[in-house]
DNA sequence: AAAAAAT
């Protein structure tokens, strides 16, 4: 990887891989905002962007000799001494947070530790590992109990015996691709193009069949193409990017560490890590639901996953990352520190994914996510693979992914809960007063099968309401910001497991959250926000399993009317009347219907390919799924649409860019007059 | 209004 790779200036590498310890040989930390593009901190004196990678090729670098070779000082230099089996007690308490109980999860499968280092021939991560060993993977032996725990028996756990069926549902998930030379997408779990060794770990986990999302993901990431996807959490996602990385790298091996004096010496006291790839995603939950999955498809590889977020002991995280780390799972923050002490390099970096991107961005988490990619000693786009996920592809999106990507293939995924019709969507009209009686008949009888998610708006009303369920003899239980991460957890496991089948939740279990068997998606507040509304019930109906979801509806949410009657054409469902006649009362916005502007529900998923149309026409740049979109394909204006097109993102906003045709379906409804549709925030 | 995140 390496190859090509022009050199940096000494002093460079000097103040990019001193010790941690040493001074501070970098120039005065410059914020972000004042930063230019590809100038990171370290390049002092206005070096010209050779990329940060130029750090790799540094002369010390003593690479040459194999890969397991060089690599080895990066894998738990400790060797036996951390080596042991007496972490096994996680295997009761693992449940979420690993790291509130000092150790990962990934403890299990580190084995004796014993094999470590020895004649340098093989980069070995203990016995229960795997190794990468003269070029070759030697995935490790079975672990049985490190089976159980990753891939479950299914008998006291629902939350694993599920992983994902009725897929035959799947196929109604519209996939639209765009792009030059979009690779053939895949049909079936095999070799070639993936990795054996990645497919059994695909058959342990009961995966039958790509997911749309992955039949397209596949070959374009093997095929080293970037990539950027409009998908959510339940399309399966998550696969979409490990699944060819992981193959990728249990066949490529791992890279050269940098920075390595020869002789499997170490340089520098600290111990750093050096991960391949690189997952960044906002929240604690995603991250850890992530690393999960990478765990079962890393089992026995020589692959290991790492994961770091906030709010945990950092020091626990320290150690599991210098035991070796591979493929980090991070959210930004944390990582940024952790990068900060000197503890995490990026220049080995092939492969980053940017999950729900969209979301990270609303978090306020763009700074640091620019400092991690262009601040710090991240290889360049171009020599790196790259992949974001987002559900909505507004503008500040589109400008990541023109500075992030190189020649992306564009993925659009349908939504998989309202148009594909899997959730059956239920408005009632409920007066605020007469919320909780309703809610209660509703409860009785839905019976108890399945798991119930009602969705509040106040953290005040989540513990209230769920308080109340709970005087009524429901197993309630509730989920807010204002409760402890431990809490939230602890919440979150017993709904999953469905020891409380009834959980009351704010916005922070809206999006993301994979939660299987929840049958009753139950909007007791509706949010203001249509693609909440979207995210919220896209809960239920998951997996291509059916589901549920109602609405409380009532005057004070008249805002959303116009978008929810769209949204519910859009996906097939009755319209009830009251809807039709509250929104034909006016909702006082005036212009168009609901006055949302172009931001209409159409930004929940559906997307488009901006590269395709001259200009982003409408000011987001977002578009609708609209009923004939997918198959067409209209106008990619030759083929010079990427590069020509890139630059326009700065468009006007008026209105002219929905020329594409493929609105021609008009299921949006009004793309009226409007104009600049921004004006909406 | 709520949520999230490095401390």
């Amino acid at each position: 990887m390496a190859d090509g790779l022009q050199m940096g200036n000494l002093s460079l590498q000097d103040s990019q891989h001193a010790p941690q310890g040493g001074p501070p040989g970098r120039a005065a930390y410059i914020p972000p905002h004042l930063r230019g593009r590809n100038v990171g901190p370290s390049m002092d004196g206005g070096a010209p962007p050779p990329g940060p990678s130029a750090g790799f090729s540094a002369p010390r670098d003593a690479r040459g000799g194999d890969w397991a070779n060089a690599n080895a000082p990066n894998f738990s230099p400790r060797g036996p001494a951390n080596g042991n089996t007496s972490w096994n007690p996680m295997e009761k308490l693992r449940p979420f947070d690993p790291y509130a109980y000092g150790y990962p999860g990934h403890a299990g499968s580190y084995g004796g530790g014993g094999s470590y280092g020895g004649g340098g021939g093989a980069a070995a991560r203990g016995s229960g590992d795997g190794q990468w060993r003269d070029g070759k993977h030697v995935p490790g032996p079975a672990n049985p109990r490190l089976e159980r725990e990753l891939f479950g028996l299914g008998q006291d756990d629902p939350s694993k015996q599920h992983t994902g069926i009725n897929f035959s549902n799947y196929d109604d998930i519209p996939v639209e691709a765009s792009g030059q030379d979009v690779p053939e997408p895949v049909n079936t779990f095999t070799n070639p193009p993936l990795d054996d060794h990645l497919i059994s770990n695909i058959k342990l986990a009961s995966y039958v069949t790509p997911t749309p999302v992955q039949k397209y993901s596949i070959p374009i990431v093997m095929g080293g193409r970037d990539l950027m996807a409009c998908a959510q959490t339940g399309s399966g996602k998550t696969g979409g990017f490990l699944f060819p990385i992981l193959s990728q790298a249990f066949q490529t091996g791992p890279s050269a560490a940098p920075q390595q004096a020869g002789g499997g010496q170490f340089y520098g006291r600290q111990r750093k890590a050096y991960p391949t790839s690189l997952i960044l995603a906002p929240t604690r939950e995603l991250v850890s639901q992530i690393y999960d999955e990478a765990r079962k498809f890393a089992y026995r590889s020589w692959v290991r996953p790492c994961v770091v977020y906030g709010g945990a002991d950092i020091g626990s995280q320290l150690r599991q990352i210098e035991r070796g780390c591979d493929l980090l799972v991070a959210t930004p923050g944390r990582l940024v520190d952790l990068i900060e002490r000197g503890r995490i390099s990026l220049v080995n970096i092939k492969y980053l994914v940017l999950d729900e991107a969209d979301r990270m961005l609303d978090m306020g988490f763009e700074p640091q996510i620019r400092r991690i990619v262009e601040g710090e000693d991240m290889p360049r786009v171009e020599d790196r693979q790259t992949l974001m996920f987002s559900a909505t592809f507004p503008r500040d999106i589109q400008m990541l992914a023109r500075d992030f990507l190189k020649d992306y293939v564009f993925l659009s995924v349908g939504r998989v809960g309202s148009t594909s019709e899997n959730i059956t969507q239920k408005i009632e009209y409920v007066e605020d007063a007469d919320k909780r009686s309703v809610l209660l008949d509703i409860l009785h009888t839905h019976g108890t099968t399945g798991l119930t998610l009602i969705f509040v708006e106040t953290k005040r009303m989540a513990d209230s309401l769920s308080d109340f369920l709970i005087n009524q003899r429901f197993p309630a239980t509730a989920i807010h910001g204002d409760r402890t991460q431990r809490e939230r957890e602890r919440a979150l496991e017993m709904f999953r497991n469905g020891r409380c089948p009834i959980l009351v939740a704010t916005a922070v279990a809206a999006r993301g959250l994979d939660i299987p068997n929840v049958t009753h998606v139950i909007n007791y507040d509706l949010p203001t926000d249509i693609d909440d509304y979207v995210h919220r019930i896209g809960r239920t109906g998951r997996a291509g399993n059916t589901g549920i979801a109602t609405a409380f509806f009532n005057r004070g949410n008249r805002g959303v009317v116009r978008d929810m009657i769209d949204l519910l054409k859009e996906a097939h469902q009755e319209v009830p009347s009251f809807l039709e006649s509250i929104a034909r009362e006016g909702s006082g916005y005036g212009g168009r219907g609901g006055g949302r502007g172009g931001r209409g529900r159409g930004s929940s998923n559906a997307t488009r390919d901006v590269r395709r149309f001259g200009g982003s026409g409408m000011g987001s740049g977002q578009s609708s799924f609209g009923g004939g979109g997918y198959g067409g394909a209209p106008s990619y204006g030759g083929s010079g649409g990427y590069g020509g097109g890139a630059p326009s993102y700065g468009g006007s906003g008026s209105g002219a860019g929905y020329g594409g045709g493929s609105y021609g379906g008009g299921s949006y409804g009004n793309p009226s007059g409007a104009t600049g549709p921004s004006s909406w925030w």
